[in-house]
DNA sequence: CTGAAAGCGCTAACAT
DNA sequence: ATGTTAGCGCTTTCAG
């Protein structure tokens, strides 16, 4: 492994000149910086981050706090594409992301413990349960973090715009001449919270009064409970035309029972899901959704935290609310006609 | 932040003292070592990840190089879900992970350059273009490697056994009475060509005589792509019965362009994947397909990585075989009724 | 059984 | 314009 003693060597210079020339600082002939750089690229020159950051401080390094609670973590595509863009992100600003975990290997350690162990500059906190402690500790920590889709007092956050993703599904809804809407809402958090809170409201303006018989508890991702929501909704004496899911993967559990009734959608009943995964448009009956913009969320996340780490001075805890958009799928039926 | 020196300060004892009793060091009294780790855990300390690798050259990391070509790639299900569980073993074993990639924020680095630059102490390679020559450099340096569905020689390899997979759906298609096979393959890799030489293998076991006409190239993931080699293989004057697709996602494509044709699965005609993502179980008809271990296939890898890391004498390089299953859909129908 | 000291590769304040 | 030097936090050899 090449080190600045070698170039320095090489060079007949000194160790302080060649950082200098590295770095690219003014107080140093600009042809002996020149000539050292060429000769470090020569010998293949890579800095060691860790015995920089020993002296700096900076590992440029984010953590990523992502629990796979439902173990559908990265499977689930919305968190999935979340992380591929911060993970993109992250690079273009010339940083690395670790996952911050319980790491087995020392004798289990705390979020923070492994956050700091690792020296991580800050961290991205996404997908996890928001009121673990462990999280609590880790964001009022000295280290600077960034939630995803959930707000703590003073801390920067990004959020998926729910309250108007389910508004906008409502105004839909209601435009096509629905007004039995039934709702299964995912696990509780407060991303359903605010859901279902939406939901009411948008229901309450159209003057829609919602039958406690059409509020399912339901749960992310799990396609089997929206199965059972799904056929409890259907033996109501007075059925719903349309049930909101959770999201598009457990609506898929819903289609299932559904169509195990002999039912047609969108004839016979109306669905709609939330995500916008990819697979929402290349399935037949296409699916009538909200595309969450998790791309974007994961881009605003990373900048901001990177601004946060970089100007910690001037960076001030922001919100950000990150807009979807309706997907028109085929899975609603326009009952106006 | 809580250093070594500041237990030592509070203990009366020399670092070296606490260094020893926080490894379990057999040449410190007991009673003092205990004395010391109470204090330590007490002080909350942490250990500096990267001060300790300065003096011992162990990262506990493990570089995990995963380019993602499609823009795909953790959409990817088979990817996500590896990439899961590389993420879970190797936090059990006491690793972290890190994205090995050009890492922007310096000059641009080679996926060696990056490996060095954070003192990965192995890498897991993964859905790389294995001809790139900044990937056959890093296979080939003094840092141990594992491949994921792809050998190097003389360096170790987990494949999903493609061979086998292939083999199994063509026989179960012969069995359902299917000889008109076509085959629409993926992006031209090593994983490709194995399953094309399997299919023409298995074809000629069952004294089948494949026509060009059936062989299409495809790509991974893309379902356009897969819908217009669909086109091409409906409008044969001679049609094949089944067609056997890239991958479950890509399949969907094919679905597609042959409802488009008024034409009805399996009835008209039968469809195949590969992979059996999650959604291949969801939607109807379920979809025929070989499921690919993926997990499996994760958690090998990185046993053996580890393996190499930490045994750098006794361990030798290893290619291990994951086979899958057949996951019998609703997809293929049965001619010999 | 405990401690002193060297040094991993790097940066930066302070000479020269 | 260039060099000296003192650590960053840790492990580990070698003395005591």
């Amino acid at each position: 492994m090449v080190k600045i003693k070698d170039i320095a060597d090489k060079c007949g210079l000194s160790i302080a000149s060649v950082s200098k020339a590295l770095h690219g600082k003014s107080d140093l002939n600009p042809k002996t910086a020149e000539y050292i750089r060429n000769v470090a690229k020569e010998m293949g020159y890579v800095p060691n981050a860790s015995a920089r950051l020993l002296k700096t401080n900076r590992s440029y390094n984010i953590g990523v706090l992502f629990v796979d609670e439902t173990s559908s973590g990265l499977e689930h595509e919305y968190f999935a594409s979340m992380l591929n863009s911060i993970k993109d992100e992250s690079e273009k600003l010339g940083y690395d992301i670790t996952f911050i975990s319980h790491h087995f290997g020392m004798n289990q350690l705390t979020f923070y413990e492994h956050a700091k162990y690792r020296n991580v500059d800050g961290v991205i906190i996404a997908s996890v349960d928001f009121k673990d402690p462990e999280v609590i500790k880790l964001v009022e920590s000295e280290i600077p973090t960034v939630t995803i889709d959930y707000v703590f007092n003073d801390r920067s956050s990004v959020i998926s715009d729910n309250i108007q993703g389910v508004r906008d599904i409502v105004d839909y809804l209601v435009k096509m001449g629905h007004r039995k809407i039934a709702f299964i809402s995912g696990d509780d958090t407060s991303v359903t919270q605010k859901r279902i809170t939406s939901f009411y409201r948008a229901c309450a303006e159209h003057g829609i009064e919602v039958s406690d018989d059409f509020m399912k508890k339901g749960r992310y991702h799990l396609p089997q409970v929206s199965g059972v929501a799904t056929r409890e909704l259907l033996s109501l004496r007075e059925r719903p035309t349309v049930i909101m899911y959770p999201d598009d993967y457990s609506l898929l559990g819903g289609v299932t029972e559904i169509e195990k009734q002999g039912l047609k959608i969108p004839d016979d009943i109306s669905i709609v899901g939330y995500d916008g995964i990819k697979l929402s448009r290349l399935i037949r009956p296409v699916i009538t959704t909200y595309v969450q913009n998790s791309i974007e969320i994961g881009i605003q996340a990373t900048r901001m935290l990177v601004d946060l780490i970089e100007h910690p001075k001037t960076a001030i805890a922001e919100r950000v609310s990150v807009k979807g958009g309706l997907q028109i799928g085929q899975t609603v039926k326009d009952l106006n006609q």
